[in-house]
DNA sequence: AGTTTAATTTGATCTGAAACAAGGTTCGCG
DNA sequence: CGCGAACCTTGTTTCAGATCAAATTAAACT
């Protein structure tokens, strides 16, 4: 009890100040009411927050571990339409069902609202959806992203584009750092099974695609999920947002 | 001139009225706000309204025609992220630079409104900003279910999901009939590249399915772009969304 | 109508990545 | 410590679909 009420209290704190990114530079009196909704909820790895097509009973945050939204169709085919890290918001608000399913892809503290309540202080609090389209938006662009790479891009570039992406996330680049020596040891927080699933492959062909970078010299592979860096501007050529060196301008050749 | 006038003023009408979809039951001061905003811009196929990562000076919607939204990287690979047909929004809100080009599919009349001017009377009024978070939560629902179509399923599947879904907006849908003899025949909007685009393969590979369905009876090939459905039960299995008949069940073989 | 030009279809070949099949490694657990 | 269960890597085979090439059809221009 003691321990609960006690970690209950620095995650809400953790909601409502440093977690959901819709709260931040939201004024106190919204951020009083959230934490008063607040209610924490934890989920082992694998564990289903709510199944696709079911019910949305509440919005929230990740305080820690990663969540996984993934849409499957009759046959058993999974793909992974977005990861939820930490300060990530997940659920949906305004619908009566999901369209994906969210899961545990590791062991997972969530800082919950009830929907219907969540909803209700968005319609009180202008600003407070605001925060929460432009939230949105950048979703979308992100989701954007993704199309472009499940729909146009090699295994290899795809790969490469999630390293650079967990890389971007991981600390040291959070903190502005002043003559950054940034972090050149990065975390993949998820198995391989996952990594496929979300780029649109599978994990045969992550693991090649990964063990020919550290062959070329891009990475070193500390274990499964640490890799350290070697030679970033040719990862960034890897995923294939180079300068495009010698592209061969196809549609100029009218004489 | 006057021809000019008479389209914009009948226009104009349709964009606050019948138009876009986030004026929808909204009162009839809003909407005489965005008549008065709206600017009435024509652009021929293959037009770029605007490009990648430029500014974005108007959002507004889409009166006749189809507009494409794409993403290019720099070799040249494309995919279109989005498309555009009459009464959706186009442009995005709250960010200066756009993520995608929005290009003429085919000839469009579009209905604008200035973006800064748009973006204030969001802020004005709280029940237009909430329509328009509604239709962005949609048009998220939509990118997902895309990457899914993107990441798992075979070019077949996309081609017969992308025919299901110009057959679900073709009219005798959109009113709902009594006895449902719903239209059988219809209209793809735009031509084989774009399609393919769209759907992550090439003219060819789409050109291949069409012909390998008409050769199943599934549907008949009128022109290019027009089809008569023939065999809709067969359609939605081909789109891989049919009730699974026969399926491995592989996870649970353990005895 | 006749010529150019673009779009679509069809055919042949090639290839990246999936599928299948072993091994190897790591981790948790009795 | 040894066993089982995941998980990851590596090797081999197979195939869907890309690429290349050519023929056909349709549209646009003069």
């Amino acid at each position: 009890m003691l321990a609960r009420s006690t970690s209950r209290a620095i995650v809400t704190d953790r909601c409502a100040s440093l977690g959901c990114s819709v709260c931040r530079g939201i004024d106190s009196a919204i951020k009083q009411e959230l934490e008063r909704l607040a209610r924490v909820r934890r989920y082992a790895a694998g564990e289903t927050v709510f199944g696709e097509e079911e019910e949305i009973p509440f919005v929230g945050n990740v305080v820690s571990g990663v969540l996984r939204m993934q849409k499957t169709i009759p046959d058993g085919r999974q793909q992974i339409v977005g990861l939820l890290v930490p300060s990530d918001m997940f659920g949906r608000v305004f619908s009566h069902r999901s369209q994906v399913s969210i899961e545990a892809a590791t062991p997972v503290t969530l800082c919950c609202y009830s929907r219907r309540a969540f909803e209700a202080l968005l319609g009180r609090f202008p600003a407070l959806e605001h925060r929460m389209l432009l939230s949105i938006l950048d979703e979308l662009d992100a989701a954007q992203d993704w199309m472009m790479l499940l729909g146009c891009q090699t295994v290899m570039e795809r790969v490469a584009t999630f390293l650079l992406i967990v890389r971007g996330r991981s600390p040291g680049l959070s903190a502005p750092a002043p003559n950054r020596p940034t972090s050149y040891e990065i975390e993949v927080p998820i198995n391989r099974r996952d990594m496929a699933a979300y780029l649109g492959t599978t994990a045969e062909s992550i693991s090649r695609s990964i063990q020919e970078m550290a062959r070329q010299g891009v990475l070193r592979i500390a274990d499964a999920c640490h890799f350290e860096i070697l030679n970033e501007r040719q990862l960034i050529w890897l995923s294939g947002r180079g300068e495009a060196e010698r592209r061969p301008e196809r549609q100029l050749l009218i004489a």
